[in-house]
DNA sequence: GTCTATACTTGGATAGAC
DNA sequence: GTCTATCCAAGTATAGAC
């Protein structure tokens, strides 16, 4: 947008060729990270995959890994903003598990999940990434805590774990099951789980209805 | 001690010198991928901590993934077996949890897991690497399937989600919590988990005490 | 059969062209 | 300010020494 000055410049056709190069090699970064991984995302082949030349990663982000960074910034965000809307026309239980089912398959189909679990797992081999992945997959646990607090709040499971022990399991398991399932192909196994879950989930339901009003939301 | 044909090579103080290099570069191995992950264990790197020959890596494995491998057999092999001694000896859910907890301990001391994980990871950067490892992971989850069956076989939880679903989501959930634990250093969180966890079991235990006679094992 | 020295390829980073 | 050509380090793999 804006785009001052247009000096008809030779480029890919569709490319505007300037100031959108970082989008573009953000992109490229991420899905770089999709398709072959922390190891096999070299400067080079994010820039092959962007059709632009390697040494614009260092131009403009210093270093691959801060390009990385970029990209998991650029998913993170993303994601977070794409969960809230979903989970904002939530209010029990069994609908932020379907909800989260839903989600899974599209993270599963698009690979974003698979750019966190890179990022976290490549953070072992480059000295200081480990905090800034931190940091950044730090709002995951946070969402994950008050998506749960808003379904579950004040039910059985709210009393017997900590919201934020909960978040984290979440989280955990969210991140185990794309990666098992990125690995072998069979995403059956996931969905049942998550079925399996609501079933449970209403269980809950029903038992916290029975004893003491906790209160139906304020004002009742 | 026992140095076999002593011909006063000059190598490594402790060192054989001959046919165990092979083991020692699988050690190695498996060192290199817990401090570097998948992307810094080279085949340099991997020699350097053996203290051989980087071109020893492939004259015994032919490649470097070959010999990481091998390190994720052997890591596999070592921790199954580990595994299998310790729940021979539970009958109870919440004793399962229990022995369960001590293990993930331990695991993440040694790192034992960080293999998995980076090599699961690691997959998506070398093409056909994904089934081998796929190959080498199934056993974790049989593993999980035969250790829930025993424990929680004929309880409520059997009934309501397939044991193949529970092994996956444990597996999962084992895989994620290492990540996550690596990567921030709390391992607090993941402690607590377990604890939580031995609860409800202690609550599902009971629970499944009350209805119709499922049987206490055969027999009766 | 074991291992080392060397060839070749790819990757990270920058000096300098535009 | 934006980008390209080039440099050097690190990686994989093998030919050949022992």
């Amino acid at each position: 947008m804006a785009k001052s000055g247009a000096s008809s410049r030779l480029r890919q056709p569709g490319a505007e060729g300037s100031t959108d190069t970082r989008r573009v090699l953000v992109e490229a970064a991420i899905e770089t990270l999709k398709a072959d991984g922390f190891a096999g995302a070299s400067a080079r082949a994010i820039a092959g995959r962007a059709g632009c030349n390697q040494g614009l990663v260092f131009y403009h982000f210093g270093s691959v890994v801060n390009l990385l960074l970029a990209a998991l910034d650029a998913v993170s965000a993303d994601r977070l903003e794409h969960y809230s809307a979903a989970v904002d026309r939530v209010t029990t239980p069994t609908e932020l598990i379907d909800v989260a089912a839903a989600i899974f398959g599209e993270d599963l189909d698009a690979g974003h999940v698979t750019v966190l679990v890179e990022m976290i797992a490549g953070a072992s081999s480059t000295p200081g990434l480990g905090p800034e992945v931190a940091a950044r997959i730090a709002p995951w646990t946070q969402f994950a805590q008050a998506a749960t607090q808003a379904a579950f709040g004040g039910s059985a499971l709210d009393s017997v774990i900590p919201p934020s022990t909960v978040a984290r399991g979440v989280v955990a398991l969210y991140l185990g099951l794309e990666m098992l399932t990125h690995l072998d192909g069979d995403r059956a196994p996931a969905l049942e789980l998550f079925d399996r879950a609501k079933e449970l989930a209403s269980l809950f339901q029903a038992l916290s209805a029975v004893p003491s009003a906790a209160g139906p939301k304020e004002g009742s």
